[in-house]
DNA sequence: AAGGTATGCTTAACACTGTTAAGTGAGAGG
DNA sequence: CCTCTCACTTAACAGTGTTAAGCATACCTT
């Protein structure tokens, strides 16, 4: 009998409308604005269905987290590839990933600024497969490049890959969430942070 | 009849009262897990008394940091005075800055981080007066004396200034919003950005 | 000193929140 | 045809920030 795996995909089909659901709402109207009875009445059916799908609030926003970090991931391997002189391939990938925040700057708030603090050790965003490790591996893999071509004079790749992901998150970060601030052109910003660090690690 | 600044004096009193409670609450346990009825609770009075002497819980939070970040524009100030070599002032006040981010971790989300999205149009963070706007004043005086001595190949003093400050809140928020993340010593991670920002910046 | 009033605080309530325990009802399996 | 499974719902709990209304006391005036 089919019936069994006609269920199990009509399960996966509701598993995905939440998830629409939820990503749309979080996205235009951020995480903590969000109820779970506003994406309840969303996709029509009562609050509680949700938690036959997922554990809580947070996993529900953890499952879109790994969607947006896996569009980033796969565009800064792109990168990666297509560049051979690992310095210039190393500034497009950090171009690449302050781009894609302000790019989408809700998935961004989303995911790196307004990320809430998972209540009991929650370190799922932190095991291997991740998508979010997995982006922070290919900023690696550049600054290993870099560091391999002997390009810098520092060469703790652990420190460097932290300290550009640092900055390139300063940048995204209070572009996004101080749109106020009197900022200086945003290209200005972002290309003097990049070129300044590179500059300041050369060999 | 002193009857009238006797009040007025226990008013004030009670103010502080409700922000010192509040303070080491926030400050303990974080903002978003302290309830104004915990409040209350410790300073023995009723919930809606806080409401009499600040318009909501944001207010409240707001007040503190004003307080918290004062000390940061000031310590900052005293660095700058009893230096004269204009690039070691600059790396000290920037790293003035991370530490004291990383000291008082709740407040500086709340004016860098999440500062309130919905309190309609309410940019009191950004106004010249406000604490922490002091504190970016201060980091412009030091990118501003580097440049006036020719240390810098870039002159743009407001591009700079918002780079550096971009490079410390990089380093500052992702340490304080991923704590589980492998990061090298937090102590390398710091100088490596200053140190790299103001090599890269060197005439 | 007595009466009225302004002031400081509290009680009760509203409209929410995330989450869980218990219950319902339709459809599959025997 | 009956039973039982299981997706889903209803009702409720324990909390949240915040407000409207009420109360008691200390003050000022007569």
């Amino acid at each position: 009998m089919g019936t069994k795996q006609r269920r199990e995909r009509e399960k996966e089909a509701l598993r995905q409308d939440i998830l629409d659901a939820a990503r749309e709402l979080f996205v235009k109207e951020g995480y903590e604005n969000v109820s779970m009875r506003r994406v309840a009445e969303k996709i029509e059916y009562s609050p509680t269905t949700i938690y036959l799908y997922f554990e809580d609030k947070a996993s529900l926003l953890y499952a879109i987290c790994e969607e947006t970090f896996a569009k980033l991931a796969k565009r800064m391997e792109a990168i990666a590839r297509d560049s051979d002189e690992p310095i210039e391939a190393l500034r497009q990938v950090s171009r690449a990933y302050v781009d894609f925040g302000l790019k989408y700057p809700n998935h961004y708030k989303l995911t790196f600024i307004n990320h809430p603090q998972h209540p009991r050790d929650d370190k799922r965003h932190l095991r291997e497969e991740s998508m979010g490790m997995k982006a922070y591996g290919n900023l690696r893999a550049g600054v290993e490049a870099c560091i391999k071509a002997k390009k810098f004079r520092e060469t703790n790749v652990e420190a460097v890959t932290q300290m550009i992901w640092a900055g390139g998150h300063g940048v995204t970060s209070l572009l996004i969430s101080m749109p106020d601030f009197p900022w200086v052109r945003k290209n200005e910003l972002i290309d003097l942070m990049i070129d300044t660090l590179l500059e300041g690690l050369r060999a």
